[in-house]
Order: structure tokens, then C-alpha cells, then sequence
DNA sequence: TTTTGAGTTGTTCGA
DNA sequence: GTCGAACAACTCAAA
């Protein structure tokens, strides 16, 4: 036994199975307090008092804690600056180690990395553990030892090396005994965060271990058909579990066991989007310089346009392309938005409007309930033709293509345009197209009821390539 | 060191 | 409607 007694700093891994820090935690130290604490430098950043995600946390961390307590545990729950009310509790809890799992965006490396020096001055460890990911930043290297920059290379590396793990659950059950049951405050309410209650209780996204559980469940079935629903935003495609994976209300290990049991074409296909994860999160650790530039030294020189009221049209879905009004209308509804649909709304913003990437990505990080640093900057950039691997700038979106494709019956559309839910699958795609007549007997008035396009698409595609495009040598 | 093969998600044009 | 080529070179990763 390493330690008399030790601390686990839940952050964001709000579960109690197959958690890596509260396993070592229990497996190192005869006694075990936990804790989770509302940051309120975090808090104060965000945009708005109204916020899905914090009542989300404050919803699975109430879960947590009366899961701890079932354990014969008990839950901390703190409310204020983290890096200085860790250590305290640290102190007055009297233990020798606080564990917790690696964080890999870099405000958080910079608080981590404080914490530790406060910490190791009080005669104190913070050991950091691999939680988030199945392979950290520095596990996967290419021959030439250095990290990796295209996808499928590390895709490659990756299910290599996963034949050479073996993913067993750190379990907690066999020593919890250890944790320690000691009372403590009770929570704060949503209200002493400065926080309201938004409309979550109203959406699909159960939230704590129940709720991801449910969801879990629920997508089992569907796992072998991911890869034939995956793109119709109308269908239940995906798992749906995102902002649980992002909250760590589910254990990523937990999620590749299952697609590792089955081998279908679907299961495969899955796996492949949280290996996306995984590398996200390893290009974030090793270029942090992402998070504000392109990855693409170059790209920093594209000139974007100027236009707030475009930049305004697009963020409230009324640019007058239905599939990418009804995408941004689901964002803004429900804190949610379907994976084909981000990568239209992205490229519509970039390369129709001609705006910096970073706008959009701001947008996104501002409203999505499952955003996550790492791969919403690397899906913008991505879109943007800017990132590491990203889409050939002359690859562009046509948003009336895309619709057609992928919402063929205009199903997805009607739930978030409802102006245009009498056009038929034909007509709803391209509104600007129906003839005047139609137009009168549908009640469809552009400009009024439904907005005129905000750009040609043929026009803007070659604007957006000419942006891209170097200067003839 | 040099060479070689390959690269998430697409669109448009012309035959 | 269907098909293949062009889009534009460039960089990464491995042999």
C-alpha cells in the first residue's frame, strides 16, 4: 500500500466503473475521498447563464455522488477555483496523493500542471492517468518516432496495437470498502452556480451513468446498421452518446469492447469515428497552436470575409439553403447537431460565405452540448480545408446536393423548417427553384416566409477556390 | 536516402 | 441516367 489516504479529483469522467484514477486511486491507497469541483474559471467563461452543459454536470455529478454513497462512499462537491480549492481539500483531508485523469486541452494542461506544483510544495502527489483515450499522445509514434499527421496511418497503427491490449474494466467494486464515507456539504444548487435550468429535462439526452446506460443500450441493436444510417440526419443513425463520452458518464473503453465483440461492417465503421477521437485529442497534446491558428502554417494567410450580418443569418438558420438552416435550427433547439450536418453547416460557412473557420467553430463550441476542444477544431479545420488531413480546398459542399442525398424525403428539413414542410421531396431541397405559382399555392413567399438565398452556390464555390488558390508562380 | 503509394465524408463536366 | 476524369500538387509514412 502506497498511501494511508488519497484524493480522486473527478473532472471529466463523472462514472464510477472502469474509471482509471479511482481504480489506482483505490488499488494505492487504504483510504479514498473523492471530489468534484465546479470551475468557477470555467463557469465564468462561458457565454451564457443558460447552459445545458453545466446542468448536465450538475445533473450526472448529483448521480455520481449518490452512486459514491451507495458504495459507502462520498462525493465532494465544490464550487469556486479549482486550482486553489484542490489542493486545499487536498490539505484538510490530510492525504498524500490526489489522482485524476489526464486532461488533454492546454488551459486545462496549465491548471493540472499548477495544481501539481502546489501540491508537490505541501508534500503531495497528483498523479495523472490514461483515461479519455485508449492510446495516449505518446503511445502511437510513427517509425521515424514522431507523431503522427494523416489519419489512416495512425488508424492503422492504432487497431495494431489494440490486438495487444486487452481492455479489461478497472474495476472499483473490490475495494470499495476503501472509499471513504466521511459527510460532506450538500451540493450546490444550479441557482448558487449561477446557473438556470434550460430546456434538457425536454430532450433526448438522459443524462448521468443512467442515462448513458439507457442510451448504450438503446444503440446496441442499431451498432451492425451504423454504417448504412449514419449519414440521414432524418434516421436513428448514431449512438447519440457524444456528450456522454464527453462528460465521461461512459467509459470510451466500454464503447471499443463492444465494437471490438462484434466484427460487422457497421461495428467497424464505428469504431473508426472514436479512433477520430482518440487522434484528435493526441494532434491537440502535440500542436496546441491549433486551438487559434491552422494547422496548415499557409492557411493563417487565407483572407476570409467580412459580414456580421451573414455570419448572423447562418448562426440562426436563415440562410435560405433549407438543409443548412434546418442543421443550425437543431443546434440552436436542442444543443445537438447530426455529424453530416456539421460538416454542411461548416462548409457553407467557410467556403459559401467565405468565413474564417474560426467563427463557426466558436459557434459550436458555444451551443454544442457534446463539444469537446479536440475534435471540434479538428472537424472545422477539417471543413476548412486548414487541419492536418484535411479536405482538398477544392472540395466543396453543395448544399443542395447534399440535401438531396442525404434527406432525400425533405423528413429532417420539415421538423426544423416547418415554413416548408408542404413543399414536396422534390421542391424542398432548392425553394428558390419552384416556379411562382407553386410558390403562391404553398404560401411561400421568399424574402418573407422563408429567406432568398443568401449566395449562388456555383458563384461561391469558385470564390472559395480562387481563396484557396496560390499565387501563380 | 530515395522512392513509392496513398490520402474520411465531393462536385462538376463532358462523353 | 451513368461513367470517368479533373480538380492540384503536396506531404506523410513506410519500405
Amino acid at each position: 500500500m502506497q498511501h494511508e489516504r488519497a484524493l480522486v479529483w473527478f473532472r471529466r469522467d463523472l462514472r464510477l466503473e472502469d474509471h482509471a484514477a479511482l481504480h489506482q486511486a483505490l488499488t494505492q491507497a487504504r483510504r479514498v475521498h473523492c471530489v468534484f469541483c465546479f470551475d468557477s474559471e470555467i463557469l465564468a467563461a462561458l457565454p451564457s447563464r443558460c447552459d445545458r452543459r453545466v446542468e448536465f454536470i450538475w445533473e450526472s455529478v448529483r448521480e455520481l455522488r449518490a452512486a459514491l454513497q451507495g458504495a459507502g462512499g462520498e462525493l465532494h462537491v465544490l464550487h469556486g477555483p479549482a486550482r486553489q480549492l484542490i489542493p486545499q481539500l487536498a490539505g484538510a483531508l490530510g492525504v498524500e496523493a490526489v489522482y485524476c485523469n489526464r486532461d488533454y486541452e492546454p488551459q486545462a494542461r496549465a491548471r493540472d500542471a499548477e495544481v501539481e506544483q502546489v501540491l508537490r510544495a505541501a508534500g503531495r502527489r497528483l498523479y495523472q492517468l490514461k483515461d479519455q483515450v485508449i492510446f495516449d499522445h505518446d503511445e502511437l509514434m510513427t517509425r521515424a518516432g514522431t507523431p503522427f499527421a494523416v489519419f489512416t496511418p495512425y488508424k492503422r497503427a492504432w487497431l495494431a496495437a489494440l490486438e495487444e491490449v486487452e481492455l479489461r474494466p478497472f474495476a472499483v467494486a473490490a475495494h470499495s470498502a476503501r472509499l471513504d464515507p466521511a459527510a460532506a456539504p450538500a451540493t450546490p444548487t444550479l441557482e448558487q452556480l449561477g446557473f438556470q435550468r434550460t430546456n434538457l429535462a425536454s430532450l433526448r439526452l438522459p443524462t448521468g451513468l443512467g442515462g448513458a446506460r439507457a442510451l448504450f443500450e438503446a444503440f446496441l441493436p442499431r451498432l451492425d446498421h451504423y454504417r448504412e444510417r449514419r449519414d440521414f440526419p432524418a434516421l436513428a443513425g448514431p449512438s447519440y452518446l457524444s456528450t456522454h463520452l464527453r462528460f465521461g458518464t461512459i467509459s470510451i473503453r466500454e464503447l471499443v469492447r463492444a465494437a471490438r465483440a462484434r466484427s460487422s461492417p457497421g461495428a467497424d465503421c464505428w469504431l473508426s469515428e472514436l479512433i477520430w477521437r482518440d487522434f484528435y485529442f493526441m494532434i491537440l497534446f502535440h500542436h496546441p497552436r491549433v486551438v487559434d491558428h491552422a494547422f496548415q502554417r499557409e492557411r493563417d494567410e487565407v483572407v476570409w470575409e467580412q459580414d456580421p450580418a451573414r455570419f448572423c443569418a447562418w448562426c440562426e438558420g436563415r440562410t435560405g439553403y433549407p438543409l443548412v438552416d434546418a442543421a443550425l435550427r437543431q443546434l440552436n433547439q436542442t444543443g445537438y447537431m447530426h455529424n453530416r450536418l456539421r460538416m454542411v453547416a461548416a462548409s457553407f460557412l467557410t467556403k459559401d460565405l467565405g468565413l474564417d473557420w474560426r467563427l463557426g467553430e466558436r459557434y459550436f463550441a458555444a451551443q454544442l452540448n457534446d463539444f469537446d476542444l479536440a475534435a471540434n477544431n479538428g472537424g472545422w479545420q477539417w471543413a476548412a480545408s486548414t487541419g492536418c488531413d484535411a479536405q482538398p480546398y477544392f472540395r466543396v459542399f453543395n448544399p443542395v446536393t447534399q440535401s438531396q442525398r442525404f434527406d432525400p424525403q425533405g423528413a429532417f428539413i420539415r421538423r426544423y423548417v416547418p415554413e416548408l414542410a408542404a413543399c414536396s421531396a422534390k421542391e424542398i431541397h432548392a425553394p428558390w427553384l419552384i416556379d411562382a405559382q407553386r410558390r403562391r399555392a404553398l404560401g411561400l413567399t421568399l424574402g418573407e416566409s422563408y429567406p432568398h438565398p443568401l449566395v449562388d452556390h456555383a458563384t461561391a464555390r469558385l470564390a472559395a477556390i480562387r481563396r484557396f488558390a496560390r499565387p501563380a508562380r
